[in-house]
RNA sequence: GACGGGCUAGCUCAAUUGGCAGAGCAAGUGACUCUUAAUCACUAGGUUCGGGGUUCGAGUCCCCGGCCCGUCACCA
C-alpha cells in the first residue's frame, strides 16, 4: 500500500505542466521524456492521457485553468427554474408549452459520468448542492464548440451555458450551448458505481470520500450544523464566546498526557493544551460570569474509534450556577441541537448499531456510588484503600494495571463496569474527590464531590462540576496530584499551575462548568461508532 | 502494546490443492444525435504492500517489516 501513493505522487511530478512559454507539442514532449514508442503505462498513462487533452485546449486558444466563472444557478436552482416553467406551460404559459424550457442558464460543477453517442453526449455534473444531467448535441452547439466536449473527462469542473429542458426520457437537463473547462482534472476519480470503498484513501484523501460518498458529505455538513446550534444555544443563554491559548507553559486542567513543544525566541518549553478550564476559569474571576470555548484539545495518548489525539470541546463556565444547574443546561443543550440538526430530540434506531436514543429532558440523574454496588457489589466508601479495591476487581475479573491510584482503579471500574450499561442519555453522579481534583466537596458528604458526567451509547459525552473556588483546598488537590505523579508515576496526573492559583486567591464566584466532546455528540447524532468518520482528517499513521 | 482479519490494474472485486494473474468500471481507437451503471467492436493497462525463504514452480506456504480494520490493553 505505501506505494500507491508514493509513485502517484512520482508520476505527477514527473508530468507536472511545462512553462507557460512553451509550445503545446513542446510541452507533451516535455511530459513524456520516454518517447512515443515507449508508452507510459498505468496510472501515469491516464494522467499523460489527461495532459494531452490539456494541450489540446490550450491549443484552441482557451485556458484549462480560467480564474472564475459567472454562475447564475446552482444545479438546484436550475432544475427548480425547469420545474416552475413546467408549472407555468401547464397553465398554457410560455413559448412552447409543449417543450417548456427555461432562460439560459450559466451552471458549473464536476462531471462524474459521460455517456457519448457520437454527435451528442450525456454529462451529469454535481456541485456542493446537487446534481443535473447536461445534454451536448452538436447540432446544437456547432462543430468547433462540440469538439470541447470530447475533450472531457470524469473529474473535470465546468462551466455550462444554456436552457433547461426535459428531455425525452424524462430527466431534467441542460442543453447546452457552450462548454467551458473551468478545471482539468490530471488523476481519475473512484469507481462511479461503488463509490470509494478503501477505508484508508477514504481517511487519508477525504476529498474523494466527499466526491464519491454522499454519507461522507452528509456527515461533513452534520458536524458543521452541530457546531452551529450549539453556538446559537450558547449565545441564546448568555454565554460569551472567547478563545485562550493553546500553547501552555502548564499542561493542566484534566487528566491526560500532554504534547510538548518549543518556543525557540523565547528559548521556552511549551505544551499543547489538554483542556481550557483554567484560563476559562481565570475569566470568571475576571468577571465575565458566562463564558465558553469551543476548541481543539491534543492529548498524546491512543488512537481507536473514539478517541483521536486532537479533538474538539466545548467547555463552559457560568457563575453563581452549580452542577444542578450545569446538568439542566447539557440535556437543554444536547436535545436543542439534535433537535435542531435532526428535526427530533428521538435519534432513531439503527440496525445493529443502536436502539431509538430518546435525548428529550430530564435525563435520569443515578448517583454513581449506588450504580457501582448495582453493577458490581463494590461500595466505594468501605473500600477506601487501593490495594482492596484492586483486590475487590480481581474477585469480579476486572482487569487491574498493578501500582494504580485508588482513582484511577475506580475509574477503571466505573468505565468497564457501569457505562456500557448507558445506552441511552444518564448523568452519573457524585464522585469521590480523589478523581476530581478541580471539583468543590459536596455539602455533608465526606470524600464526595459534585461532578457528574453524561453518557449515552456507553460512552462519557460531557464532565462537569461545581467548581473549586476555595483556593487552599485547590492548591492542596493539586499537590495531591503532583504526588500521584511521583509515586505511581502517573504522568496523565493533574499539574500545579501557580498561575491559577493566583488568580483564585482573588476569588472566584461560586461556579458550575462543564467540558463536552463535540466530535462524540457529532457521533452520536449522525448515528457513526467511528471518530474517523466524523473529524474529516483524522490523525493516521505516516506512511 | 497483544491477538485476529485484510492489502491483486486508476477504482470495485475474482483467482479451486502451490500450476499461464482475470472481470466490470475508468482509459485509448472505431461506430452511434434522447442517454442515464448507455450500447457494440477492438486495444492497452500488473514490482499481487515491501524484503527474504521453501519449491521445478508462490497472489497462494514460511519468516521479517509496513499500513488499514477489529477485539483486548492503555486512554476521558
Amino acid at each position: 500500500m505505501p506505494c500507491r501513493w508514493g509513485s502517484a505522487r512520482i508520476g505527477l511530478t514527473q508530468v507536472l505542466p511545462a512553462p507557460e512559454n512553451m509550445t503545446n507539442q513542446d510541452q507533451q514532449e516535455q511530459s513524456n521524456p520516454a518517447n512515443e514508442a515507449e508508452s507510459a503505462a498505468g496510472e501515469q498513462k491516464l494522467i499523460e492521457d489527461r495532459l494531452a487533452k490539456t494541450a489540446q485546449i490550450r491549443a484552441k486558444g482557451l485556458d484549462p485553468y480560467p480564474p472564475r466563472y459567472d454562475r447564475t444557478h446552482t444545479l438546484v436552482e436550475a432544475t427548480k427554474l425547469f420545474e416552475y416553467a413546467e408549472i407555468m406551460a401547464s397553465s398554457g404559459v410560455g413559448d412552447d408549452v409543449e417543450h417548456p424550457r427555461t432562460e439560459t442558464v450559466r451552471i458549473a460543477g464536476r462531471v462524474m459520468a459521460r455517456r457519448g453517442m457520437g454527435k451528442a453526449a450525456f454529462i451529469d455534473l454535481k456541485d456542493g448542492h446537487g446534481s443535473i444531467q447536461a445534454f451536448a448535441r452538436q447540432n446544437t452547439m456547432g462543430d468547433d464548440a462540440y469538439e470541447i466536449v470530447n475533450l472531457l473527462d470524469i473529474g473535470d469542473i465546468i462551466g455550462v451555458e444554456g436552457s433547461v429542458i426535459r428531455t425525452r426520457r424524462g430527466e431534467v437537463s441542460v442543453e447546452v450551448q457552450q462548454v467551458t473547462v473551468l478545471t482539468k482534472a490530471m488523476r481519475p476519480l473512484p469507481d462511479k458505481w461503488h463509490g470509494l470503498q478503501d477505508q484508508e484513501i477514504r481517511f487519508r484523501q477525504r476529498y474523494l470520500d466527499l466526491i464519491s460518498n454522499e454519507n461522507a458529505m452528509k456527515n461533513a455538513l452534520l458536524r458543521s450544523s452541530v457546531v452551529k446550534a450549539m453556538r446559537d444555544f450558547m449565545h441564546g443563554e448568555g454565554f460569551i464566546e472567547v478563545e485562550t491559548p493553546i500553547l501552555v507553559p502548564v499542561a493542566a486542567g484534566a487528566q491526560a498526557t500532554p504534547f510538548e513543544t518549543h518556543h525557540n525566541q523565547l528559548d521556552r518549553d511549551l505544551y499543547l493544551r489538554i483542556a481550557t478550564e483554567l484560563y476559562l476559569k481565570k475569566l470568571i474571576v475576571g468577571g465575565i460570569e458566562r463564558v465558553f470555548e469551543i476548541g481543539r484539545l491534543f492529548r498524546n495518548e491512543g488512537l481507536d474509534h473514539d478517541h483521536n489525539p486532537e479533538f474538539t470541546t466545548i467547555e463552559s463556565y457560568q457563575a453563581y450556577a452549580d452542577y444542578n444547574d450545569v446538568m439542566a443546561m447539557v440535556e437543554n443543550m444536547v436535545s436543542f441541537i439534535a433537535k435542531e440538526t435532526t428535526g427530533s430530540m428521538v435519534l432513531p434506531a439503527i440496525e445493529g448499531v443502536r436502539p431509538e436514543i430518546d435525548l428529550t429532558p430530564p435525563w435520569p440523574r443515578l448517583d454513581l456510588r449506588e450504580e457501582i454496588v448495582k453493577q458490581t457489589g463494590i461500595d466505594f466508601v468501605e473500600v477506601r484503600d487501593a490495594e482492596l479495591l484492586s483486590d475487590a476487581m480481581r474477585d469480579r475479573g476486572i482487569h487491574v494495571e498493578a501500582g494504580s491510584a485508588w482513582g484511577r482503579l475506580l475509574d477503571k471500574v466505573i468505565s468497564s463496569e457501569v457505562e456500557p450499561n448507558l445506552i441511552q442519555p444518564h448523568f452519573l453522579v457524585d464522585y469521590p474527590v480523589e478523581m476530581s481534583p478541580l471539583a468543590k466537596h459536596k455539602l455533608n458528604s465526606d470524600g464526595i464531590v459534585e461532578r457528574f458526567e453524561g453518557f449515552v451509547m456507553g460512552t462519557e459525552l460531557c464532565n462537569a462540576f461545581t467548581e473549586l473556588n476555595d483556593p487552599v483546598d485547590q492548591r492542596t488537590r493539586f499537590e495531591q496530584q503532583e504526588k500521584m505523579r511521583l509515586e505511581f508515576g502517573d504522568d496523565q496526573a493533574d499539574r500545579l499551575d501557580e498561575d491559577f492559583l493566583v488568580a483564585i486567591e482573588h476569588g472566584m464566584p461560586p461556579t458550575g462548568g462543564v467540558g463536552l466532546g463535540i466530535d462524540r455528540l457529532a457521533m452520536l447524532i449522525a448515528g457513526e461508532e467511528s471518530i474517523r468518520e466524523i473529524l474529516l482528517f483524522p490523525a493516521m499513521r505516516s506512511m
